[in-house]
DNA sequence: ACTTGCCACTCTTCGGTATC
DNA sequence: GATACCGAAGAGTGGCAAGT
């Protein structure tokens, strides 16, 4: 119970902090308008640095892996919310944002300084100068982080840029291919991640494929001997994964298919290897249902590869649409999550 | 040392504007 | 017209300065 003198005390106390405010005459905290990093500011900058850059859409399921106070959503965070947050990093000098394709969200990258703040030891690269293929690439393997590393909690990601970061380069040394990302299991095992995107040769996949199922040892004898007795005499090498995950749209997956299957016909690869070699749907799968397909798909393949030539009816050609239409949200869609 | 209340920050939602 | 951008409003939370 307040007695009146209290009471006038409290009032005067007002009178006397509302005088200080709008003259401005309080003392600032001491760390007003100093953008701080807190954790989740860490771990994303770190991803994004890790990966090159991320589409906003990304970003609002990456920042909503942690999300903040008072966010709805379990996984994601707002369109608004998400920009925000790009705002403080741009006013902190640790990121560029910049639209680079029509009717797509922005981009957000790494400055020098972001660089430097999350002690990433990478040289800053200006996103506006990378063309359009290398983009949709970079999106595909962001969105392919994300939705493998929320599915199976305790995998840890090396991203291409991490890896290609290890390489010690020799002047005039073919380079291994290396994969767009690994996945590394706590018991040991390694997958590497491919996004094929977009079609590449015969010749060129298939050399992908046995330095990814062969490791530096192919290369080794592709260098001295050439690719023909390089696959023969490499037999017995095996790489550090234990998989590899194709990633691809359907046309570039029968080329996988073709590839694998011809490898095998011809005795360059043996079954084994050929087991090792997974091919997945781009975009990635979200049903039970369409992962049974996804399976079905790839083991009719590895029976029947010309079983898979057969015209491909317009309910598949469609299904991009009816994922993007069912989780308009989700990883692959371009609009982004406002509700 | 503890309490109070402001301030900075983060979040969502919504509406106006710009761009394709 | 559809979509993206931008900013304002309002609510909630935690940190900090000031008071007790």
């Amino acid at each position: 119970m307040s007695s009146p003198h209290n009471s006038e005390v409290t009032q005067e106390r007002r009178k006397k902090e509302a005088i200080q405010i709008t003259t401005g005459s309080r003392k600032k905290r001491s760390d007003a308008g100093i953008v701080l990093c807190n954790d989740r500011d860490e771990q994303a900058l770190t991803w994004i640095g890790q990966q090159y850059a991320i589409r906003l859409d990304h970003l609002q399921w990456l920042l909503g892996s942690q999300p903040g106070r008072g966010a709805q959503h379990e996984a994601w965070i707002s369109e608004g919310a998400a920009r925000a947050v790009v705002t403080r990093w741009k006013s902190a000098g640790w990121v560029q944002a910049e639209r680079i394709r029509a009717k797509e969200p922005f981009w957000v990258w790494l400055t020098h300084r972001g660089l430097r703040k999350m002690g990433l030891p990478y040289t800053s690269n200006d996103l506006e100068h990378t063309d359009l293929d290398a983009l949709r690439h970079l999106h595909a393997i962001n969105a392919i982080r994300l939705q493998l590393t929320h599915e199976q909690e305790g995998i840890r990601w090396i991203s291409e840029r991490q890896l290609l970061s290890r390489i010690v380069r020799r002047k005039g040394q073919t380079l291994l291919h290396r994969s767009d990302g690994e996945i590394h299991y706590s018991d040991g095992d390694i997958i590497a991640i491919e996004a094929e995107i977009s079609s590449k040769g015969p010749f060129k996949l298939a050399e992908n494929l046995m330095e990814l199922l062969r490791g530096k040892e192919y290369l080794r004898l592709k260098d001295e001997y050439g690719w023909q007795q390089a696959r023969m005499m490499s037999q017995s090498y095996e790489s550090e994964y234990d998989q590899i995950w194709y990633f691809a749209p359907k046309k570039v997956r029968r080329l996988v298919y073709n590839v694998r299957a011809k490898l095998v016909s011809v005795g360059d690869l043996d079954s084994a290897e050929a087991e090792r070699l997974v091919v997945r749907w781009y975009p990635l799968t979200q049903t039970d249902e369409e992962i049974e397909q996804e399976e079905q798909e790839d083991r009719e393949a590895r029976r029947d590869p010309a079983l898979l030539d057969a015209p491909v009816s317009i309910e598949d050609d469609d299904r991009s649409l009816v994922i993007v239409a069912r989780v308009g949200h989700l990883l692959f869609g371009s609009s982004l999550a406002r509700e």
